[in-house]
Formats: C-alpha cells, structure tokens, sequence
DNA sequence: CGGTTACTTGATGTCGTTCAAGAATCGTGG
DNA sequence: CCACGATTCTTGAACGACATCAAGTAACCG
C-alpha cells in the first residue's frame, strides 16, 4: 500500500509539537501543512489524574483519544457486574477505536496514573482523512494494527499457559515503552496485580506467585510496582511457547 | 456520525446484484451511482472448495475478501506449530481487514465448504473511499466493528467456563444466519469440533461432552453435524453467566 | 497512626485437559 | 456397492493447572 509516497511521517511526530500524535505518524505520512491541518483539530486536555474517565460505556462516542503521558486501561463490564480489562494504554496510543461502530463506547476508560491526554475529535478528524488520502491510509492502517493486537491477545488467551500469558505481558510493555524512548528493562506498573490479572485471564493470586517465581528464576527483579527485567531473552523463550507441553491443536 | 445523510446503504446490498456487499451496506449509506462504482472493482471469483486457501500468513495484502455464500475459517500459525482458529465467517462478512496494516497478511483463510467469494482489491477500494465520504465512514465502522467483535472473544477467553463459551458460539452462529435470512435454529456446522474447540479455547473432548450435555438437557439436537437450537432463552441466560459462580474481578 | 486496600503465601478444590479406547462416519478403490 | 482404512467424534477415567478459600503482612491514605 505504498502508493501514497507523499510525505514522511515522522515528519508529523515532530511537527505535532504539543500532541504525541505517533500513531497516526506512521513511517510514511503526511506532507507538513497537511500535519498542520491536523495538528490544529487536536484539543489538548489538562493533565488528568488517576481515576479520572475519559469515557464511560454507554457514552456518545464524539472523540478519540491520544495519550500522551501516564497511562489509562480500558475495560468493558462483563454480564454478572464483572469488569474484563481490555488493554492498557501507554504514551502515543489511541483509545476509542472501537466506538466508531455503534458511535457508543462499549467500553469504559480510565485513567491510571496523572497523564496528558489528546483529544481528537472524530467528526473533524473524518473530515480532514476525506481530503488527505494519505491520511486516510493511516486511519485504516491505525484500526487494522488495533484488530492485530486483539488477534494476538486472542492467541494468548486460547492457546497460552499462565506463565506464557505474564512473559508476553512483561514483553509488551517493555517494547511498547521503549519505543517511546524510555526504559525497556526498568519501569513501574501503572496497574495492580488484579488489573494484570484480570486482564490476563488469571486470578490475583496466580499472578502474585509467578512474579515471586520469575524473580526467584532470575529472570526479573519485582520491587512493589517497580519492574526490572533481567533476562528478556528467557522471557521470549518463554512466550514462544518453549514451555514443554501446549495444546497442540490443528484440524481438519 | 450520521454527518453523512446523502444515501441509504440497504441499497447498495439491494444494487449488488451479484455480490452480498452487506457489510459496507450498513443502515445509512450510499448514493445509486456509488454503489454503481464500488460493483465496479468488485472482482467474482469462480466458485471455491473445502481446503481451498483465500490467502495464507505471509502472503503480500491485496484485496478484502467478502463471504457471498458458504463459509471460511482463518487462523494463525502459533509458535510451536499449532494453530489458532479466528474466526469463522459467513455470508456477508469481510476478511482480510488485519492485514491493511502491515501489508502481509498475518493468518490464513480457508474455506470450510463450497463457497462464493468477492474480491475487493484494496487500492482500488481505498481510492473510492478517498472520493466518498460515506464509503469511508462505512469503511471506519467496518474495522472498529471487527474490534468490537474481537473485544467480545477476548471476554469470552478471559472469563467465561466452557458451557457458556459454546453457548456463546453457538447463539452467534445462529444471529449471524438469521440475519441473512437463514434459520436461527436449524442449520449445519461447517466446521469440525476441533476447530471449534480451537477457536473457544477447549479441548474436542470438552466440545463433545458439552454438546451431549446440551442435547440431554434439551436444549439443542444435535446430530453430527446437524444443529437445532430448542431452547434459545435457555441458552441466552447461560452465556449471560446465569450460570452460578463466575470469577467476579473488579479492580482499584 | 488506624483503617483500608493491595499484595503475598499456603492449603484445598475443581473444571477442563490429557490419556485411552471404542463407535460412527467418510472417502476411496476394488 | 461394499469393504477397508483413516478421520472424526464420543465417552470414560485420571491428572493437573489454576481458581478458590483463608490468613497474614505490607503499603497506602486520610
């Protein structure tokens, strides 16, 4: 799909000087007045602190939301008054995506931690993609990376061990954080043990021992929220499934 | 979003004459001469067979494929070889929307029973909807909703039990046919009990036990490969978690 | 500080997997 | 058309991973 060779999207990384637009600033992207043209439809929010929603499920959807410190989970009530937690959200990820639908959240968003949110909203952001088609591509790619991500969680859900399910966790965020430029090895978590679990599919409890025992391997250091990971590499070993016995399953 | 009110979609499935585009044809829609244009880059492809490949993970991305009749599985390559089933998709539904990110397709498709396909190659789609404002709304609330559905699974591995995961299975199925006009309570599995049980996260054993148990407890005949649903409200309570003790998990 | 909430750790239970074997179905060729 | 092997499906029995239950400890917050 690179017929839209127009621009360079880094270019609007940093044209977007008071908004981490990274998301929608993939490696090709946007000619610079185009940057400005989006640059100038995103609300800044002031500095928003933990607890604070974004949206509630069963909201008018109006915006979506860009974040650009801090962090903030999403989580949809599940039936019987649960919550299922359905991702966390870290600095230059869009939240909102699947609201476009129904034009109602679904899903509720909260906020973790003090963090700078962008807002964007999306009547005017749809205006702008109708003109500029190379944004337009960013869009759909923006919404397609989104399903891939769910993808992967439905594999790690169906098909993965507890402690495969927290070794792609650790591994994810490490990534996502490093490609903000911070830390991939030495963070803190945002989340508590039963936000991850439920998350993860586990109960607190599970999550809590494999953490001691992760530890205990060697393979990480766990001080209260304060993560340092030791051995990424058995940590990849690890999520690949390594472990001796998975369900093997192929059909037909 | 309804900014856009120029045309009515249940039109354009009305318009495609020879191809069930229902999935863009949502409610509100398109204007005549649009559907005209977007039945023009629809290519129909000759009727395919049982094990025949739509693509496979690793293929370049080119075109969206949309279910006329019959049925497809994907699924992705797991690392040690196994797979994990996706979805299942029937008449009216769009695959392939994972892969406009990175330009591969990530899983395969294969059909499940003799099937009609369209092909709606990407480029060509994207340059349409770059000149209809409607068509790319239409296109936004065709991947978020394949969020909101995957969304859904991620609730349905994360926290339910097995019966109400086939519960859950099988009321989809049987909304997904109604609303094409097939029967909601009498239809055929194209699929095996192991890719089912692959794609909910169970064991065949567990599948099979859970369907004699249905059929035992009148809810549903079951006869190979042969499905009546006899009890629906019966069945929707059961996935609503009517079922006893589900893990309560609410956080912070 | 004192109370509440988050986290840890151990003991016990259970749902679903795994292992094993038989039955039904399908496909294929004589 | 029937026989044969190969799948697919079903059913039973045993095991195991993780949940649940139950305390106890540590951090947080007003």
């Amino acid at each position: 799909m690179s017929h839209h060779k127009v621009i360079s999207l880094e270019t609007i990384r940093i044209a977007c000087r008071n908004c981490s637009l990274s998301s929608l600033c993939l490696p090709m992207g946007l000619a610079p007045d185009d940057v400005e043209r989006l640059d100038e439809i995103v609300k800044r929010t002031r500095p928003l602190h933990r607890g604070d929603f974004l949206f509630r499920d069963g909201d008018r959807f109006r915006s979506l939301y860009v974040v650009k410190t801090g962090s903030v989970k999403t989580f949809a009530p599940s039936p019987e008054g649960g919550e299922q937690v359905l991702g966390f959200h870290l600095p230059g990820e869009v939240i909102g995506l699947d609201a476009i639908d129904k034009d109602i959240h679904a899903c509720s968003a909260k906020v973790l931690e003090t963090s700078a949110i962008c807002e964007l909203p999306f009547t005017r952001l749809e205006e702008l993609t109708a003109t500029i088609p190379s944004l337009q591509h960013q869009m759909f790619r923006l919404l397609s990376k989104e399903i891939g991500h769910d993808t992967d969680m439905l594999l790690l859900l169906g098909k993965k061990n507890a402690e495969e399910r927290l070794a792609a966790f650790l591994l994810s965020l490490s990534k996502r954080l490093h490609k903000r430029g911070l830390s991939a090895t030495d963070f803190y978590l945002s989340m508590s043990r039963h936000e991850i679990g439920n998350y993860l599919g586990l109960a607190v409890e599970t999550v809590s021992r494999l953490f001691t025992r992760f530890q205990d391997d060697g393979l990480m250091n766990v001080d209260r929220k304060h993560i340092q990971l030791l051995d990424v590499g058995m940590l990849e070993s690890l999520v690949g499934g390594a472990g001796q016995n998975r369900r093997q399953q192929q059909q037909s």
